[in-house]
DNA sequence: AATGAATGAGGTTTCATTCAT
DNA sequence: GATGAATGAAACCTCATTCAT
């Protein structure tokens, strides 16, 4: 089913590295898995850490196209592009639920160069949705909320689904989206 | 100034797994920052993974003390209580940032066993949680939401801040409570 | 010289096994002796422990299968069968005086299980001693001893020849057989 | 029961060394054991080995007094002096079987001084019996074998039985005594 | 006599990576 | 492209011993 190699190798590394660990999984783990020798590896990879990085970058990107492609959409207002953004990103997290926990979990184990990059794809990230707040807020959709911290408030709220989302739940992603994007619309105050 | 050096051996460890990840710090890192020579840390702790079973037990047991002493209040309206909750919660993280930090991203480097151990006491955590909203729905204060996947919401949530707060931030963890308590009891929608 | 690596090792660890025990043998001292790094061996052993149970294991098989060999030669008396069963223990203690002391001195250095592995060997053997004796007794070859004891006390007595032998000494292998042979059979008192 | 602290940490070295061999006991092990600080343990030994030492030389020197005692007794025959030495030599294996097997099995653990030191008593004990032995030749009361050869073999025998006697077994001592004594003087020859 | 903190050397094992074949 | 031998650094941990209190 793999297209080639690299896929495989990648897609081993994933399952390993959501399962134990980035740490915790060996070079060896990995080329066990693939049906390689650990030497035989090092054809496709330049190293254990940069696999890492190509998953993480991979993930965070994702994430970025994403939300960009919810943005340029001119026709929804704020409130809709708000409800879409969770919709997604919950999607996203929950049909690949090892590739975010490797992002979200692991990729604080690269080393301090690496990990900036994918900060700053994360920080990149974070502002989009800081943009959707602060248009609401302008297009009186939203109320005066500081923006940032709403947005990092929403954005933990969801990453953090990759914790305890186990495909097979009671509940699909459209109801946990639907339940996410009320509470964050509404509150969960009675009126 | 350290009054006792098991204390003193546990800051060490809290800033270095904060700072370096426990996989990323070495039995030898933490000797060098209390002035011990590596075997003689073994004094002390029985083994690292020993010593981050401490550090992550102490903060969810921490964690779970604070909820209870607020849950036990009965003077408070479930709203109220929510509000104390978050707010609790968010000055716990803000002033223990880094033993929340190795609650949260390094608890799970644990064996199996002690992890479970932690993530027994989380889950306890997770059910006071609930409790307080779905009394709250009871009491006609809350919508009627689904309690637990709002408590997974507001936790993840709040839990998140530890990945972004520094002191000396512009907001003052009061304020940051303010906006996290407001928008999940009231939303972010314009009414 | 050496056809393959691993028997390199197993030499090497035989020698020195014997030399100064197993204890007091490092890994080191191995890799040393075979010129490999340290790491290096564990491509060719999966601890030092599996190590000692590979020779001992070795040896006491080796052992068996020497004792069967002579108990299902049909031809022979009971008397000749002790005789030679005498002499092709002797043989393989001489011949092989290094890797019978990995054997009978340092097997409890073993873990519970490996330990209890090579007890088992060890008592299998004892037990097809036993049995030429009861043969023996049956057939009116021997006087009516008790076997188990009787094959305990011959055991212990050339077992302990590691203890002493060393080659190049004034009695041959074939010799010192005769002696022992000659003991068990007919005793030293005289007629 | 003990008459002073010393014999206590001798008794539980005794205990500990046979239970799990010297080199897996540790210094804890044997301090826990008397119930005493690791450290308080160096005030009645000088060191570890030391220990071992004295147990291993307390031993050898029971055995030749108790040989030397036998063979200063004028009154007996050879047959007979061989007879008690078995006996007495089984009496004291089976009465202090971890002693016995302190000696046998862990004074080899001694460095190279020390060990001589043993193995010089020893090679005494080894003289005691070959002694015998030509005395009976002499006299015409045992055939004329290899009475170094043949000393060693009764002694391995008989030193032998450290590794399977067990207290409460089937024999009592008198009676495995008997049986050696038996094998060594008459063989198992039927006449 | 007793403690217990501290040492420091040494032990076994793991592992990412390289490279000649 | 694949192997698998080899590296060498680093990891965690143990332990006999010392010594100031």
């Amino acid at each position: 089913m793999a297209t080639n190699k690299y896929e495989e190798i990648t897609k081993a590394a994933v399952m390993l590295f959501e399962k134990k660990g980035y740490h915790a999984t060996s070079v060896q783990d990995i080329a066990d898995e693939v049906g390689l020798q650990k030497g035989s590896l090092y054809h496709y990879i330049s190293s254990k850490e940069d696999l890492l990085m190509q998953l993480a970058h991979r993930s965070i990107q994702d994430f970025n196209t994403q939300l960009e492609e919810i943005l340029l959409n001119s026709a929804m207002s704020n409130r809709e592009r708000m409800h879409r953004a969770i919709e997604h990103h919950l999607q996203y997290v929950t049909k690949n639920v090892q590739l975010t926990t490797v992002l979200l979990r692991e990729a604080f184990s690269l080393g301090a160069d690496q990990h900036q990059v994918i900060q700053d794809l994360t920080d990149k990230y974070l502002n989009l949705w800081t943009q959707v707040i602060e248009q609401g807020i302008a297009a009186g959709e939203f109320r005066p909320v500081n923006a940032r911290i709403t947005a990092l408030s929403i954005l933990g709220s969801i990453n953090w689904v990759y914790r305890w989302y186990r495909e097979g739940g009671k509940l699909s992603t459209k109801e946990i989206s639907e339940i996410y994007a009320h509470l964050f619309l509404e509150g969960i105050q009675e009126k």
